[in-house]
DNA sequence: ACCAATGGTTCATTTAATGAACCGACGAGT
DNA sequence: ACTCGTCGGTTCATTAAATGAACCATTGGT
């Protein structure tokens, strides 16, 4: 591994449970030795890409991430565009909706919207980190990632979430060959109990999956009419975004659409 | 200048006029070897901080940088926070109001806000460099920022952005004194034509400048009423941004308001 | 007063970064 | 069809930078 992989590797630790971290825990976390991550942040930070705390001199992410998401977004404004689906989505349904993203082999929400309609709401955080087997986000992306990305994650431990949480390799292999056939994934209970959700997957302009639109409700809420109503929405908005944002479905996924 | 240092400096080409660099364009910017560059940015492929488009391979920047800012955000939600403010400013106005943040030794635009009010409106665009001359913005942070910090960015050669655009480092540093007497900047054509614009400071809890709060407005529909308004309410904007992001303003910081 | 943390620093050793030259592919111009 | 220039990508001897064990100075708790 190359230094300036070492380097952003250490950004990986920052997370919502974790959003400062000192030098000492930084160099456990990380197997590094001291004085290397010492210099690697001290680097990182003279690039504005993390900063000291005045207070307890520990690091956390810097200002110029900030700058290099507003230009991701002006190159490929995938968040943006999703704002607008997402909104209209969560009004349709009445719950809440996210989008979630692949980055590298992590999946991370990254942006959602609730709906007004309804006092208790399934709540999102941006940047959580969601596993693939048990959220519907993540067997949709799973579904039609590249085999040998999908093997890799389902040779890997699943840990359950909760009780419900399916972690039987050949099981979820089934499901995903399920979700090819529908274009669309559902999950109760798998990743947070009492949470309904679907999803469908998002494409790019290679037909490559990146990512998964998703509706979460919770599981009191999902009525037959609700049962019907979102699936049908979701598809309709998944089918949306993959177009605003120039992308293109793969020629097996399953079109029911009249377009 | 270590590895990753220069790796990250590869990433300060991209700008809105240029969101896609090749290779070679990249080896001219940045003065590098191309096989340095190459696997710098190969390095930075790896770890999703930019990506290659399958057309052209051009690099763009990655879906990892939206990542890094959700979690700055969470620890520092100083966008968030923001965009109700600059909503409120805008309401107020009338006009168009803008977060610009100090990243290194750069002013970079960073959130905005339109009023419906009018049809003409100032246009504004996130990531965009400021220069610190010719800006309200720019200006008022270097009112409040360290001396050296003003006396390097006034040694540099300043250029006209409009003939307007007051590029006389002495006259700079008088106007510089008047602002820190009133504690708020104004600009009237200095960067884009025919805009005025009013910006105050906006400070960390070291009590040090981080960024700007502006309104700009057509030249045309600056009123006599108006600038009364929008010096006022910027002054309660940037009392109110500071404060919610746990700031503070320096002691010698003109405060007129009763608070 | 002590102990065990913390962040930060040093310097001989090792390892990785570097850059000139090279390759094959593509496209424009003749 | 042939060059020419440029593109992204690769090679390998040379060089420069990263590394890590040990050390220092502070801090906070007991």
């Amino acid at each position: 591994m190359g230094t300036v992989s070492k380097a952003l590797s250490l950004l990986t630790f920052f997370n919502h449970g974790r959003t400062g971290i000192g030098l000492s825990d930084l160099t456990r976390l990380s197997g590094m030795n001291k004085a290397t991550v010492y210099r690697l942040m001290n680097e990182l930070q003279e690039s504005g890409f993390v900063e000291q705390t005045g207070s307890d001199r520990s690091y956390r992410l810097g200002p110029q991430v900030l700058r290099l998401a507003a230009l991701r977004e002006a190159a490929v404004p995938i968040l943006s565009v999703s704002r607008q689906v997402l909104r209209d989505l969560s009004d349709e349904t009445g719950e809440t909706s996210h989008l979630s993203l692949l980055q590298g082999s992590q999946l991370n929400s990254l942006s959602h919207a609730y709906s007004p309609r309804n006092a208790t709401r399934v709540m999102m955080e941006d940047a959580k980190v969601l596993t693939f087997h048990g959220t519907s986000s993540g067997m949709a992306v799973l579904a039609y990632a590249e085999p040998d990305f999908a093997e890799t994650i389902l040779s890997q431990p699943l840990g359950a979430r909760t009780p419900e949480t399916i972690t039987d390799p050949q099981k979820i292999r089934a499901q995903l060959a399920g979700i090819r056939k529908s274009g669309i994934a559902v999950s109760v209970g798998g990743f947070e109990e009492d949470v309904h959700s679907h999803a469908v997957p998002v494409f790019d302009p290679d037909r490559k999956v990146i990512g998964a639109l998703a509706v979460a409700a919770p599981a009191s809420r999902m009525t037959a009419e609700q049962k019907q109503l979102i699936p049908a929405a979701l598809r309709r908005a998944g089918a949306t975004l993959t177009h605003r944002i120039g992308g293109s479905a793969p020629a097996d996924y399953p079109q029911d659409e009249t377009a």
